[in-house]
DNA sequence: ATTATACATCAAAATATTTTGATGTATCAA
DNA sequence: TTGATACATCAAAATATTTTGATGTATAAT
């Protein structure tokens, strides 16, 4: 079971997986990956509403894939580190796991 | 941009994604990992209703996340490695790409 | 031939997610 | 203090996903 080769929840990759299955946020995270960004480079560069984008960082944050930095009357969302780390760390314990049991037909 | 570190494609990426995004299907895939299982085995261990099962295999085929394989009356599925390592190329060129850039406040 | 098993598919209902437009809050500048 | 900007939040509508139960198809056993 996942549960048994990897340290990370279950619920907790789900959650992390969800913001990357929509192609919205995989193009903010997409912006993210150059730094820091606020709602409004998203919105200059992305032409989604203010309040979609919103909407959308609010999953993001909620997965805990990034963090935020007010100043001033901006905030600036950038990625979290350890969460992708988190995510690589599962995905490579599956295809270690994966890769040392056979097929029936190889 | 994420199409740029990467060769592969966003949409791609988003469909495998979405794969991982739901508890049910992590459970489906959980047991993959052990090998090849039928319809019928993810019905005896994890009581999920046939139909539902093969709803959420088809999410995970279409996704080419799976691979299938009939004998007889049977159908055995298995993980594809080769998404798998999909996977974990993008996720890995997205943690590398990301642990090259600075944060402002770090 | 008939019946049972394994699974796919379908349409409808249930549920969840996403989008929209409006309103709210905080910060800042004039 | 007034107005503008940056963003969050909300409720309603739009849309998408998931579940359910029924039916269909192929294989195999009797």
């Amino acid at each position: 079971m996942l549960k048994n080769i990897s340290k990370v929840k279950k619920e907790d990759i789900s959650k992390l997986m969800v913001s990357f299955s929509d192609p919205f946020r995989l193009e903010i995270i997409d912006l993210m990956m150059e730094g820091e960004v606020c709602v409004c480079d998203i919105m200059k560069l992305t032409k989604l509403s203010q309040s979609r984008i919103s909407y959308h960082i609010k999953i993001l944050k909620e997965a805990g894939l990034i963090s935020d930095r007010q100043e001033g009357r901006w905030v600036y969302y950038s990625l979290n580190k350890e969460s992708l780390f988190l995510i690589k760390e599962w995905i490579t314990s599956l295809t270690d796991y994966s890769s040392n049991k056979k097929r029936c037909c190889e």
